[in-house]
DNA sequence: ATAGTTTTGTGATATTCATCACATTTCATA
DNA sequence: TATGAAATGTGATGAATATCACAAAACTAT
């Protein structure tokens, strides 16, 4: 069933520490949605009340910038998505869109908080999670704005081949001009930089199919710039 | 006595929620340590085995990037500092330094997970400390990748004069090499930026010290490159 | 299938900045 | 106050990449 958290398989770490009681109540108040590609899970601006957690499909977290839409990141499951628009701020301060046909759990927030309250573990484990997330951001927006186009370039694939498909071939799940969104770069620029990728012999591509030829060369671009 | 936290006027909104009790283990179990300007409080690469909050001073959290050094943001009090290289990692994944003479306490980290335990209140207020620190990194990062220097530049000085030193008027903490890390430029870049800025009438600065003339155009350069 | 929309490829040009190379100034401290 | 070190000012040059302007291709949905 799916609604019994306690038999579910994508159970979250900060979760698995909580006693079978707990486990019921969080059962009898969540929901589960399904997001087709495209959708918006999370939309800036709105007010947030809930807090959701992704166990299915990959997602983008991004927020308007000055001048263009910038992705923050991007998450699979299993995660907790706007723990820090929903703790941080009354309104959302970021949206969130699937990128691929998704499955989240709605949580009611009073229901969250009392898990909080009631449960160290579980609240150690989120503080953990954020001090986790707060470090990552750091890093990624320090290589993002000093490696030169082609070493964040690489990154994304090399994360996309490691990380997220753990496959040397895998379908983009965005478009150029997302990439230069999430790489802070313009979309054209996206587009030489994989013609040259392909003609180096460093990856072939079919349409979104990407297929990593020369793994080493990306890790190399990606130290290197 | 310095050592008595109930009576600190420096106390953290999370420690207001801590009873008496709580707050006399947190008293008998830190230590207040001072640092002079320049001075390393936390060392990216080694252990962390503290908690550490900041009463007084200026301090820069900075990582070492891919190539240059990295200030991620500047922090005054009252805040902690460290949570999520404690945290997040069993080793410091960035470094803090005194930008002015500091004071800070120094508190054992069992001690510290024991409040978590115990107090849900102060739990959750550092959850949303957590969440309101990643929302500002998100923004931080969008906009330092996005504005052009001057806009950066512009912000930078605007976030001393109104959030640091709430004053038109103030000694520079940092010097041009710094502001370069702080936004992601160089050090040539900030002192032609910086004497342009002066030769428009915007600022008018003699050696560090630095004095806002007219605050419209700042704010309207930040907003619009 | 087809019309319309979105995405991608690619050349030409312009802009922003980094880098290099020094000169000058300021600061720290012996 | 003298002296070396650190910080700053400024010109010349080049590199990376944004932007503009189209053309072509690939999807989408009627």
């Amino acid at each position: 069933m799916d609604s019994d958290c306690s038999l579910c398989p994508y159970i979250s770490t900060a979760e698995a520490k909580l006693d079978s009681c707990q486990l019921k109540t969080l059962s009898d108040n969540h929901i589960v949605v399904r997001f087709k590609k495209g959708d918006t899970i999370i939309k800036q601006g709105t007010y947030s009340t809930n807090i959701i957690f992704l166990r299915k499909g990959l997602v983008k977290i991004h927020i308007t910038g000055p001048y263009n839409e910038q992705i923050v990141k991007l998450a699979k499951p299993p995660t907790y998505l706007g723990l820090p628009t929903t703790f941080g701020a009354k309104v959302n301060q970021y949206s969130i869109t699937a990128l691929e046909d998704c499955e989240v759990c709605f949580i009611d927030i009073t229901v969250f908080r009392n898990l909080l309250k009631e449960s160290e573990h579980f609240s150690f484990e989120i503080i953990q999670a954020l001090c986790r997330y707060e470090i990552e951001s750091f890093r990624r927006c320090a290589n993002r704005t000093q490696k030169l186009t082609r070493g964040n370039l690489a990154d994304v694939i090399l994360d996309f081949a490691n990380n997220f498909y753990q496959s040397e071939s895998f379908t983009l799940p965005i478009s150029q001009t997302e990439i230069g969104n999430l790489i802070d770069t313009s979309r054209e620029s996206v587009s030489r930089m994989l013609s040259e990728f392909e003609k180096d012999g460093i990856i072939k591509m079919n349409g979104k199919l990407l297929e990593i030829i020369n793994k080493k060369s990306l890790e190399l671009i990606s130290l290197n710039g």
